[in-house]
DNA sequence: ACTATTTTGTACATATTTGTATAAAATAGT
DNA sequence: ACTATTTTATACAAATATGTACAAAATAGT
């Protein structure tokens, strides 16, 4: 048996493409320009690919985007808000990812805002998949933020009469909000105030 | 001289519909469709109209949409914002567009949230003249709020430390995250939450 | 070398969009 | 009725998108 690299390799012709690094190109290409307006052929020739070869390898732009969409999903400043387990402060992890995501929207060149939240925004009440498949991953995200205003709760670090869900509701809110301001080219400081002023006004102190 | 209706006609064939009612039609295309993704073909068949028609009326698509987005921009609740005077107590204002835009998010039977935060999160950052407008239209916003902030300081509505602009900011992104997650669905009881919270803890009193 | 397998390149048919050009239709004013 | 004016209908050309089909190319395994 032979193996290439580090991949098993099967019969037949190999890819002339790098699978990965296809779908970060064209995650970055859906983020440039949005899910509709993007077509099947300009991915290809974007690529350097022909729409056969993506055919082949996907079953649609659909398909494709999905993978993009996860990529970019599993890099968020806020998984690490999965990661917080009960007894751990939640205030500074909030924090954390709300400073990591000022620097993020501050730093990024091209001003394009979080890729979920844009997405969210162009599908979200789409009967095709990608929009449900899209409204299930900001659910889930706002649940996780409901979990974590709860355990903040627990933990006295909120006050006691604190509504948790209507809390994660504002910062669900507001972080979309964020990745839309942030796309009017606003720096760092001024992102970064918006950030902690936010989270002092819920309730958490500045660590 | 004879007067059709209330308006003067000029000479020539009549237009075979009227004005308003197209534009109104037309915005809610854009908004059911987004700017890019709703040809002008499409606008045509569905205002049972034909381009040649449109294309005599309107320059482009652009200049139909700008028409769309003054129509729908004209009709929104923080129109209020620009009509509070020196003296009177901003508060309550802020409570009453809160609430009437949890109102309006939650009985759209559609979901869109709002047509403006929509095309900017489509079309902020693009070199087009239909970006440049919107984020022209955005800063207008922002910097309505900012002036009622520092009214609100002054009548001592607010605490004296009170960052004006960064507030504002906050604001500016908490409706516009609000816009979005009203796509999701929520009702109004829990729209009107978040924007009671919100306000609340700005530091307004609930009136 | 040969075969099976998979990817790639090319081609084709269909549909849609954009912009323009031109003729037909409908009005006001005389 | 006639003219000037404006809108509407139709047609056309060029560009782009989608989906499919099939032959050519490149590999693994024997």
């Amino acid at each position: 048996m032979t193996i290439t690299k580090d991949e098993k390799r099967s019969a037949g012709r190999p890819r002339s493409f790098d699978r990965e690094q296809l779908i970060e190109k064209v995650m970055h290409l859906f983020w440039d320009r949005g899910y509709r307006d993007l077509s099947f052929n300009e991915i290809a020739t974007a690529t350097g690919l022909t729409r056969a070869s993506l055919y082949n390898s996907f079953k649609s732009k659909e398909a494709l985007f999905f993978e993009a969409l996860r990529n970019y999903s599993s890099s968020t400043p806020d998984v690490l808000f999965t990661k917080v387990k009960e007894g751990e402060p939640v205030g500074p992890v909030f924090y954390q990812v709300f400073a990591h995501a000022a620097r993020l929207r501050a730093t990024e060149e091209k001003k394009r805002g979080c890729f979920t939240v844009n997405c969210f925004s162009e599908l979200a009440g789409d009967d095709s998949q990608v929009g449900k498949e899209l409204s299930v991953l900001m659910e889930e995200k706002r649940s996780v933020i409901a979990g974590l205003i709860n355990q903040a709760v627990r933990q006295k670090e909120l006050p006691d009469g604190t509504d948790a869900e209507t809390t994660a509701n504002m910062v669900m809110a507001f972080l979309s909000g964020f990745s839309l301001f942030s796309k009017g080219g606003a720096d760092e400081a001024t992102l970064y105030s918006m950030c902690t002023s936010f989270l002092k006004q819920i309730g958490f102190k500045t660590p």
